[in-house]
DNA sequence: CGATTGCGTTAGAGCGCTCTAAATCTTACG
DNA sequence: CGTAAGATTTAGAGCGCTCTAACGCAATCG
């Protein structure tokens, strides 16, 4: 026994097809009495407009397609309540596919969206490079967030990484540190812009950088500071890339014999979740997630709504969040 | 300009639209010479089949709908994994809309799927209650992971509880522990077989439980251990809801000067990524999400395919992971 | 009192695709 | 060479909905 459509409504009501559309569509004008009609004809039989044939029928979906990098990560979850929000807001129903970090998958994602007509695309940490970015935003509009910022066609929302390791470096200097070592992220997108604004900060201030490679996970900390621990030249302080790294690098610190903070400093980068444990209460930089996700959906909107056709790019500024893991360096 | 339809693609070819149907659903009976003018043409034209019209056509959708209910938990981020994994061999879509822990918003989202004709359900840790769980199950197959097992109507995937919460007692008492302190999930749904299973097991090995009033985060864990160490009765071993409690009892156990797992040993639950950062390195509870999630696709597909009718219950076993916060007690 | 207005309602076409049944083209065989 | 069998291809209906244009009817107006 298929569902019941329309029709069926409609003849159980006693009124025309077109009627019962105007009714679910909630028309004004149609008469209170035919209306209550047709909400209880649908109510009894169980009816729920079938959102294909809707689509099909309209021009528009009302309806958007976001694509995460990684679902496992909780930085791109609180994008994702940013975007769910604001999408509330315009009534916009919102489908997510999970990239898994892989881009071969994320290019099937944006595929599987275009074919179900979404209004829109974000791309939160994509994988993909700027082609198939590109090639996205020639069929539909994209924004893509909290990655880089040089995609042709599409509109970005970022936040300014030099700066937030700018403030990193200077969180750590007003306490008095001078010898602060920064683990960088190795290949990860957003690693350049990171070592960057560490390194112009330190030589702003005076001080000579020092960048070890890391990469985006607690295991490449490890490498470094046993690197520093051996050649004896272990710092006062670490920024690591990410909180990732920077909790990897507590526990070695650990391992060595060296307390945090009373021996070493740490700040992550990220302000996730590991970064709020008590347990690690981690100094981080932060960034205004939810915010960006929900300029993503404005901005994508002024394409569709608006029809605005010159890319948007939107940078924001981080801010400090201090925690536990950062004190003044311990008198020489 | 509007996108491509298959009318256009078969102008340009010079075939009908129904080839180019059979083209696109890679039908064995069309000749190679059509088959490549049709691709060809498809090509350059950008053609892009619509899924909302291949829906309406067809009976079938070859979609599943899954709500989650907090994009945060990295919990539920392993079972979509195993979900999707499954899905793809089967040659299904999966359509995510976020719970965000919150009924109401999971049964708009159930609406939403429905609406888009998905052919089944899979709800993980839904917040909805049994009634609402019926009402879904009566329209579309559904499958309930980690979450209660008399959802009537609805396939569930559980792991037993109770047997968890024993192989953490048997742990501890294997390492000479007797003095076992629980601390609790309150009203969370896991809560009570947790709390049961801590407590038949300690009985079982002639040992008494004590039980204290906990939560689902990391604050809840404060006030029992506060409590704790100030009636003098801290135990020698803490077995604590999940791994966000846990984290709570390691943070304030070393506020009040106690070392894990020298002075205490902790044990949590759901081996997520907390338990897994070496500067926690939790003993914990492992469930089996990622097969969780496979076995969630089969169930429901059995009852698609298969049309299997009454409910399958499938309840697997959960293991012990044994990291660093478990010790043997210091000797009294 | 006939014409006009406007509200509420409806018929019917059309959205892009699949599917069935029938048409057309080959190929093989007597 | 005619024709049946098989292989390809196509016309056309229909999926459930929206939208335009038109219709019926009551209220309003000159």
């Amino acid at each position: 026994m298929s569902r019941p459509t329309m029709e069926t409504v409609a003849e159980r009501a006693g009124v025309s097809r077109a009627l019962v559309s105007l009714v679910m569509n909630n028309s004004s004008k149609v008469s209170e009495a035919k209306r209550q009609a047709v909400l209880h004809a649908a109510e009894q039989l169980g009816y729920r407009p079938n959102l294909h044939a809707r689509n099909l029928a309209q021009a528009r979906t009302k309806t958007l397609g976001m694509i995460i990098n990684d679902i496992h990560n909780p930085f791109f979850a609180e994008v994702v309540y940013g975007v769910e929000a604001a999408a509330d807001d315009y009534g916009f129903d919102v489908l997510i596919l999970n990239g898994g970090r892989d881009a071969e998958r994320e290019r099937r994602a944006v595929e599987t969206h275009l074919q179900f007509q979404v209004e829109a695309l974000i791309l939160v940490g994509p994988k993909l490079d700027n082609d198939d970015i590109a090639r996205a935003a020639a069929v539909v509009p994209t924004v893509v967030v909290a990655s880089g910022r040089n995609n042709p066609g599409a509109d970005t929302i970022t936040t300014d990484e030099e700066r937030g390791a700018a403030l990193a470096v200077q969180h750590l200097v007003q306490l008095g540190h001078t010898d602060i070592v920064h683990i960088d992220g190795a290949a990860n997108i957003s690693s350049r812009a990171r070592s960057r604004g560490y390194e112009k900060a330190m030589r702003s201030l005076g001080l000579e950088p020092r960048t070890l490679r890391g990469g985006d996970d607690e295991a490449d900390a490890e490498a470094a500071i046993v690197d520093l621990a051996e050649t004896d030249s272990m710092p006062t302080a670490i920024f690591a890339f990410n909180d990732l790294v920077a909790a990897g690098a507590l526990s070695t610190l650990e391992a060595a014999g060296l307390r945090v903070p009373d021996d070493v400093s740490v700040v992550g980068y990220d302000n996730t979740f590991i970064a709020e444990l008590n347990h690690m209460s981690l100094t981080t930089i932060n960034q205004p997630r939810h915010q960006m996700g929900q300029l993503a959906i404005r901005t994508v909107l002024e394409r569709i709504e608006d029809d605005r056709t010159e890319p948007a790019r939107i940078d924001l500024a981080p801010t400090l969040s201090v925690r536990r893991s950062t004190a003044p360096p311990r008198k020489a």
